[in-house]
DNA sequence: CGAACCCTTGATACGCTTCAACAAGAGTGG
DNA sequence: CCACTCTTGTTGAAGCGTATCAAGGGTTCG
């Protein structure tokens, strides 16, 4: 019970992750292939087909950097003044203050942005980001994909939507916050996990129950306690790292209190 | 003590607003000269003058609605194609169940946008709107605020440099959400305040005292325990609806937490 | 004057955190 | 191979922060 299927090279992502800082300086280049970044771009910006030749300037213009787990990607120190984006593998974004652990507030998986705010603003990022796992990260120039928004409209139009989209998620994030309590924030979770594939209603956490917990605003005593809870009344079934979805309506009911 | 300035017309607003519904359906037309308009797309699309043919033809595509007090002027029912801007007067965003009077979440002083995420997903937005106080809206529709995106590349930065903003905000607002207490979310919003007017320490709260409770997430019972306990160690002094920060330092400690 | 509204204050209840202790795995080194 | 350590999740008891409920005073308006 509780074993994770790879828990291997997991499990030595999370020990570097903890460590907080950069485990391993060294950089291979250009580990993923062009195509790679192209379905990258392709996945970021809507699900309409790209024009054929922005997406081959998009991919000229990348330059790809490969992490190992436990490197931090971004900081709350520096200046950022490039677009980035999270190919392949998981980051986790939220504070990190050196000894201890980064204290995860939301997570990533790519293909994502990593900070589609702070480019544009000229300022840090709000957050800090380790790589949970190995990634391939890209970054755009700000200038450079300005210049390109400003020749091929599409792309202006599909970063608009992108942003919108993000603000969209955030506020409806500062909504559940300010009004939903621990249990329905979990019931919505795990409802919002067995909606992505329709049928299966057996969620895999992918994340240490913990990083779960603080993504949801509890400590990890707490969504062990609900989780118990949940399972007492019916809602799921817990084993290990597999939830089951037992009674979705149930589950709905809670999750709108 | 405890007197509004402007009691007269703000009561009425309120207790319309408290209302919950379009209590004066009637409309005037263009009473918002086209000055006012202009102004408040530049104030909108960033401090940089805008290229004044582009603002001209902003201004012609924009059509102007006057509310009152109580309208409701965003609606989660609603499917939203069109982009919404409050040139004037002050709207409160949040969760109205009919009966109820609404639950700000959010409130916004012309110039700003109403919603800047939905317009451009397709889909109705999160939170309803009701203006607080009599207000000038204008709308543009989408499909023309995008072909005009299109032609001046200006335009299409300028907002994403909006949406940026606004993401960056709506982020910052969940990270207190999830870390900070109800006393440190008070302080940092009275630091807020008084940062906005270098020198003046005073802070005359231009809303009902529960408003501001339930967009820093509290109750109007708590607010008003934690005010007094900020008058009691001295960092503020409050008298009806005038606060005076006395200590800044104090009070920046308290929104360290 | 009474009605309606606001803010305040006190007593109480509840949700969640904190602290402490424990069991189960996984990695390490004798 | 076993002891040892480190980490994770779990459980229980106690405590803090905030909500809820109820009551009272001040102001405005009819």
């Amino acid at each position: 019970m509780q074993t994770l299927t790879d828990s291997h090279s997991t499990t030595r992502a999370r020990k570097a992750a903890r460590l907080g800082v950069d485990a391993f300086p060294r950089e291979r280049v250009q580990l993923a292939a062009s195509r790679d970044v192209c379905a990258a771009w392709q996945g970021l910006l809507g699900p309409a087909p790209l024009p054929p030749d922005l997406l081959e300037t998009l991919t000229r213009l990348s330059s790809v950097r490969q992490v190992t787990a436990g490197q931090r990607v971004l900081s709350r120190d520096e200046f950022v003044s490039d677009l980035r984006v999270l190919v392949l593998g998981d980051v986790g974004l939220g504070v990190l203050i050196p000894p201890a652990p980064l204290r995860v507030e939301r997570s990533l998986r790519g293909p994502a942005w990593l900070d589609l705010s702070s480019a544009w603003l000229n300022c840090s990022p709000a957050v800090d980001g380790v790589a949970l796992s190995d990634a391939v990260l890209i970054s755009v120039a700000r200038g450079a994909y300005q210049t390109l928004m400003a020749r091929q409209s599409e792309l202006a139009r599909r970063t608009v939507t992108c942003l919108a989209e993000q603000l969209h998620t955030a506020m409806g994030k500062t909504h559940d916050l300010m009004h939903k309590d621990a249990q329905a924030r979990l019931a919505g979770w795990l409802l919002q996990r067995c909606d992505g594939s329709a049928a299966s209603l057996r969620i895999v956490l992918r994340e240490r129950k913990r990083d779960i917990a603080s993504q949801l605003a509890v400590t990890p005593e707490t969504l062990s306690r609900l989780l118990k809870q949940f399972s007492a009344d019916g809602s799921i079934a817990v084993r290990g790292y597999s939830v089951t979805v037992l009674d979705a309506q149930r589950l709905r009911a809670h999750a709108a209190s």
